[in-house]
DNA sequence: AGCGTACTTAGATGATTCTCGAAACAAGGA
DNA sequence: TCCTTGTTTCGAGAATCATCTAAGTACGCT
């Protein structure tokens, strides 16, 4: 349950490159995309949006549910994807299972994004 | 050609709202959602990130195209995809046909990913 | 042990997607 | 006008995806 069973790292290829920097090689390419392609569901953005705002910083399941109007299955077959994808992560307590935020991906696949977002970093892009 | 099908656009539905600092509404999340989808595909990250990086802001398809084992419809197709998802505008000029980053979008994106993002607000996320 | 609740896995189905080859369209040159 | 080059559209096939129902696993309670 709480293992991550391939999470296709944002850690592992030499990630973080701003976008408008420099091209994006395969490899960094192979290793974003998923991530994204994660966030390229209305229903897993919103899922992603309830864990990263609840206070607390975690989610019951059975908090998360409510919110749709979908089966079980599917909630839980979408938040598998997001697991996947090495955005969140999870855990079971008792009776519950509880999902929160991998920290540090958000803002790495947002400094992806855009060249000027690293604070600790000189101006970008020409 | 450089008209913008049915752009999802990210300024419609109030977007910009960080991820983590309140759910998405289902609206936004349906606005936003399609442009990570566009993201979601390695073709189509490093075709964004040729062109977002190119000095000069805009690329011939005859410049993309080497960069890929691919035939051209499917670069075709995929620019198209990047176009409908508002990320990108395109012209013809002569023979050859130019894209461009629409601007903005990407910033926006990021601002939606990382609360601490924008410079000008003040802190986020309790 | 037996039952009920919370969540995940398995299997199926219809819709999308990625890719290609063939054909069409656009522009320039002989 | 015909030919060549650059790019998009069309049509098809294989793969992936979102969703469901049914069944399984995990835990707490009585």
């Amino acid at each position: 349950m709480t293992k991550q069973p391939r999470a296709l790292s944002i850690f592992d290829a030499g990630c973080c490159t701003p976008l408008a920097n420099e091209p994006l090689t395969a490899a960094q390419a192979g290793s974003l995309a998923p991530m994204f392609k994660a966030l390229g569901d209305p229903v897993r953005l919103r899922l992603l949006s309830l864990i990263a705002s609840h206070s607390g910083g975690e989610v019951c399941v059975c908090d998360l549910t409510p919110w749709f109007a979908l089966t079980a299955p599917t909630i839980s077959h979408h938040l598998k994807v997001l697991r996947e994808a090495g955005l969140i992560e999870c855990e079971r307590r008792g009776t519950w299972v509880y999902y929160w935020m991998r920290p540090g991906v958000l803002d790495r696949l947002a400094s992806v994004l855009d060249a000027d977002q690293l604070r600790s970093t000189a101006g970008a892009t020409g």
